[in-house]
DNA sequence: TACAATACCAAGCAAGCGCTTGGTTTGTGA
DNA sequence: TCACAAACCAAGCGCTTGCTTGGTATTGTA
């Protein structure tokens, strides 16, 4: 299944919502935005003029800034969770697995979902308690298709370090690339991938 | 010379300010809160309280706000550079070399200095322009300690991936350790940067 | 002991913030 | 065609923000 195909479904089950509405405009536009500016530096005026309404219209979509961040963060990752899920099941042996997971994480960060992912990495402190607890039980889903794999290699004794530490190392690494990596220029995502597997050893 | 050593003759040269000084005990309140809270949602009154003065009071010892973040992140920086660089004096072999440039960096993150790199590394889109181009003039010093390294590693043929691309990584995956390594806890930092130092297959 | 310089306080200003309110326009199904 | 809900606007409220001001302790030096 492509993934737009996830997307569409997605949109069906009201999990997320259409970025060509008026509530997935704002949340596309919200997402650079944060991005680019940092959440507390925007503004609902600067939020609202990026979408061309006014700053109380906003009020109608969402019941809080905050809210908005919480949508923002949320709908992604439930996307690249699906997106990969997919993927994992695509793959055959466990290190094609991984090679799945690495290329499907370095997209969302640097594909179409970037500046979602990027606001998720950068803002979560900006997140009340009760959103924050909501967020992580998202995440957790997420970390579970990891773990699983880089378990599944550690039992074949082909994993050079622990398999948490290990994890954690990628998840900053990968996370790191929003800084660096220029889609466009001469090295392919699916380079970077092959990158990334050959300093695993794998 | 031992760290402490190399931080006081910084502070001999006027280079980084006294920890005990008011500016000092400013700075490091200053980065304890920007690390908490974020620095746009740590107002003067935080701060200031925080070191038991009233908010204008600030004013007497940095221009603005702004300011206040700029000398957090260069005093981190100039002092991590030169304890680095000596740590670089006492390794012998290249593959000592790498192995002090994390074992360094780690500290730096995990250590004493931590709460300031995490601003660095968190907090560089609320700087200026201004200051931002003079922050990045004292990474590129550090980072050529790295690239030096690195590059001698790769024509002896010990690396198995491009050597900026593996300095990008490890930036990612070493600052990253600030969200879940615990010092105290059964991983010492040495233990950390041996796991490292295997994943990289060196 | 005199006298700057330094460090601080008390008060508050102007601007910008998130959000609310009351009313108007727009789209949609019966 | 009409009623109603959803989407939006214009205005502004109450509060917080970074920073300034004018004055007062405190400290170091001769």
């Amino acid at each position: 299944m492509p993934d737009h195909t996830i997307q569409q479904s997605l949109i069906a089950d009201q999990r997320i919502s259409d970025p060509r509405s008026a509530r997935g405009r704002l949340l596309t536009s919200a997402a650079r935005l944060f991005r680019e500016q940092g959440y507390e530096r925007t503004t609902v005026r600067d939020l609202a003029s990026d979408v061309g309404i006014q700053s109380g219209s906003l009020f109608h979509h969402f019941r809080s800034k905050e809210d908005i961040l919480k949508a923002v963060m949320e709908e992604t990752i439930i996307l690249n969770t699906e997106i990969m899920r997919a993927a994992l099941a695509r793959a055959e042996t466990v290190r094609d697995k991984l090679r799945s997971l690495i290329a499907c994480e370095l997209e969302s960060i640097n594909g179409q979902t970037g500046e979602a992912m990027a606001v998720l990495v950068f803002e979560w402190r900006s997140l009340s308690d009760a959103s924050r607890a909501e967020i992580l039980k998202l995440r957790d889903v997420y970390e579970a298709l990891w773990m699983e794999v880089l378990s599944a290699l550690e039992e074949e004794g082909r994993l050079k370090a622990d398999p948490f530490v290990t994890r954690r190392m990628l998840t900053g690494a990968l996370s790191w690339t929003i800084t660096w990596y220029r889609p466009g220029g001469s090295m392919s995502l699916e380079d970077l991938t092959g990158e990334i597997m050959g300093m695993l050893g794998l």
